[in-house]
DNA sequence: ACACATTGTGTATGATTGTTCACTGAAAAA
DNA sequence: TTTTTCAGTGAACAATCATACACAATGTGT
């Protein structure tokens, strides 16, 4: 028995511990959801979520000072979600046949199945609060340096300056969060309406590339006169 | 005196319409003015629109049923907002020397001289309210539209399928609003910040443009395989 | 085994909310 | 001139809000 000085220091400290956490948790699942309903983040009423997360409202502070406080542990749990989309896209094959379309219907599952972190994003991400608008685009710049990163390791696009990198990967993400609210909106059991939109979320896509591919041709040229392909 | 039947019926009938339309467009303008100061749509409070507006709570019933419709209101006001920025954009002389940055930064002064319609535009393109959203990006919608229509018109790539150019427009639309919130979030008096902002925005559209010069060339090969210049 | 620490509850309070109602005063219509 | 219309007011209502405080219950460390 008394063995160890301090034994289960961390052992066994899962029933209050992780209580807590779960209420936590719940909390934060709570304004998420409420979300979901068509509700922005700085419309939500602590005593709402507490509601929603089926706890009384002054247990809500043990865990958060304000309501402020929750959106930025959840803007940290989107984080993580896009986190977890990065390193799934890595275990796609490299460059098998029409390996874009498959990687949008994957975009376009994962949305579906992470629907209510990605409402919260596309809704916040130029949303009312200012600190959290901040702290997202801080995540979604965070996202779009590791696709840059990635795109390096696999040796696409060699010829392509980091800086011009960075911004083909911030123009591929920025595209991505359009489709996405497009995706949120879409009614289900729309096929058609569907396939539209991922075609053209692919052109999308396949433009921005076409322009990495061809990035030291004569990119400079536009500036001058667009749609004449003669003159000096 | 008594000459006309019914005088007065238009001409001198300023004071009570007038007065009326001027509290409409105060609440109107409450309404951004709150929103401008970091706050989303659904989270304004009828009393709050009516204090910052000058007027009793209940005045507000006289212009509005509810929040709601004097949102759809303000989509309307934004329109008014785009549909400017379209015709000051025609008034533009088409192809001098640089042209494509003189307009990004004939953009850049249009938002900042717009500040609180586009803070709007941007916080409830994809916020909380399902109907504000959706009138919103219908706006947006038809701002693409002419913007396509004016492409057409000026004789800018000609070769372009239809269906192709308005999605080049959107593509257009989407950096412009993505470029808007972060014009708006940018510090006073960071010139360079700001400058490195604008040559991203350049580039940006120098990308989606030549995708729309090359659109005929080799689009479909980058379904392939990117990055890669040789092989079959 | 026992004292402590901590998570969650219940109650209370003052402020603010949306909405109603009867009203006022001045412009418009007669 | 007289009458009508109507934008805006102010008081009242029940509901909800954020927050504070004392308290209960229970896992944890000694």
């Amino acid at each position: 028995m008394a063995s160890g000085a301090s034994p289960q220091k961390q052992a066994n400290a899962v029933s209050r511990r992780a209580r807590k956490d779960q209420t936590r948790a719940n909390l934060l699942q709570a304004a998420l959801t409420l979300m979901g309903e068509g509700r922005s983040f700085t419309s939500l009423a602590l005593r709402e979520i507490a509601r929603e997360a089926g706890v009384a409202p002054t247990a809500f502070y043990r865990h958060f000072r304000n309501t402020d406080e929750l959106g930025l542990a959840l803007v940290e749990e989107v984080g993580i979600t896009l986190r977890r989309l990065l390193r799934e896209a890595r275990k796609m094959d490299v460059a098998p046949r029409d390996m874009l379309r498959r990687s949008v219907s994957v975009y376009q599952d994962y949305v579906k199945l992470n629907r209510l972190p990605f409402v919260f994003i596309s809704s916040e991400r130029s949303g009312g609060s200012r600190i959290l608008r901040l702290a997202i685009r801080n995540e979604v710049t965070h996202f779009t340096n590791e696709m840059a990163q990635d795109f390096r390791l696999l040796g696409l696009y060699p010829n392509l300056p980091t800086a011009s990198l960075q911004m083909v990967c911030s123009m591929i993400v920025m595209t991505m969060l359009a489709a996405a609210t497009d995706i949120l909106d879409l009614p289900p059991d729309q096929a058609l309406l569907e396939a539209e939109m991922s075609e053209n979320f692919v052109q999308q896509l396949k433009i921005i590339l076409f322009g990495a591919t061809h990035w030291d041709q004569d990119l400079a040229a536009l500036s001058a006169k667009p749609g004449r392909k003669d003159e000096a």
